[in-house]
DNA sequence: CTAATTCCTCAAGTTAACTTGAGATCAAGG
DNA sequence: CCTTGATCTCAAGTTAACTTGAGGAATTAG
């Protein structure tokens, strides 16, 4: 089994090749290097680059989507099944994520025409958890990611 | 019905100052200023800075909030009519949400199973449209948001 | 009236997920 | 052997949505 190099990992996968360099640098695959210090992926990287792409599609961060990742094997080819433990994990959380949107879609209804937008009281301004601040940057007011 | 100041504003909506001076910079609120250039805002400001809060929740950018935010009337303070409008517009766009992830959680059962994940082929991969790549910046995958 | 708040306007910094560019090396074709 | 084309590294730029800080006015409390 022949490794590739980045451009045909970008050729086969349609992300940019800046791209693939930073989803190693993050941790999200492990490339050989050859003697002159090319990185050199096995096939089943291309798999691995979908299955980022598909996630990150639903919404997941990249840390996110590398403790997902941290479930496949590292000393050998994953087989379907490893895949499919990932499926599993991911199919959880899309339901969780519905279920999310109908709560709220249900909740606007009667929110908005009443006076419950007036904070405080409102179930879809105030959910269930409001991320603490931490630091600078963007304050999101998204429900909290947790990392795994 | 007298104007309230920022920092008001800002204890009302739990909203940071700093965002609230944001939020006009972007065209989400138009208070008014004093004589001595302080912002005013309106009672019915704290509504829209409510209404912002709940819709980010929902995965909206700032841009397209405002385009719903123009549905309101801005000569004179809205009345429950008025928002409910608002509501209708965002119940479709969850119920459009919830769509998507309910057809990517259908498509993920067998997808990752399969061969289909050899990209190209797989409907959770390539699922309709794929963001055009438009310049600098971040190189999305999700699907285009489109602003109106 | 003065001290403490609050507010104002820039300018510049922050995170995520990448891209772009510079300068240099590596690999394959003719 | 030499010239493209592919890679490498490292630094700096990009967007979104804000925050932080500097240097000044305005308002409010006492």
């Amino acid at each position: 089994m022949p490794e590739i190099s980045i451009g045909t990992l970008s050729k086969r996968t349609g992300m940019a090749v800046s791209a693939i360099r930073y989803y190693e640098e993050v941790g999200l695959i492990h490339p050989n290097r050859t003697a002159s210090g090319q990185r050199r992926f096995a096939k089943s990287d291309i798999r691995r680059i979908a299955f980022v792409i598909a996630t990150q599609r639903l919404g997941f961060s990249l840390p996110e989507i590398r403790s997902q990742l941290a479930l496949l094997p590292n000393n050998r080819t994953p087989t379907v099944e490893d895949w499919s433990v990932l499926s599993q994990h991911f199919q959880a959380k899309i339901n969780a994520r519905i279920q999310d949107l109908e709560r709220l879609r249900d909740t606007l209804d009667g929110c908005i025409g009443c006076g419950c937008l007036s904070l405080k009281k409102c179930a879809l301004y105030n959910p269930n958890d409001i991320a603490a601040k931490s630091g600078p940057g963007p304050q999101f007011l998204l429900a909290k990611k947790d990392p795994g």
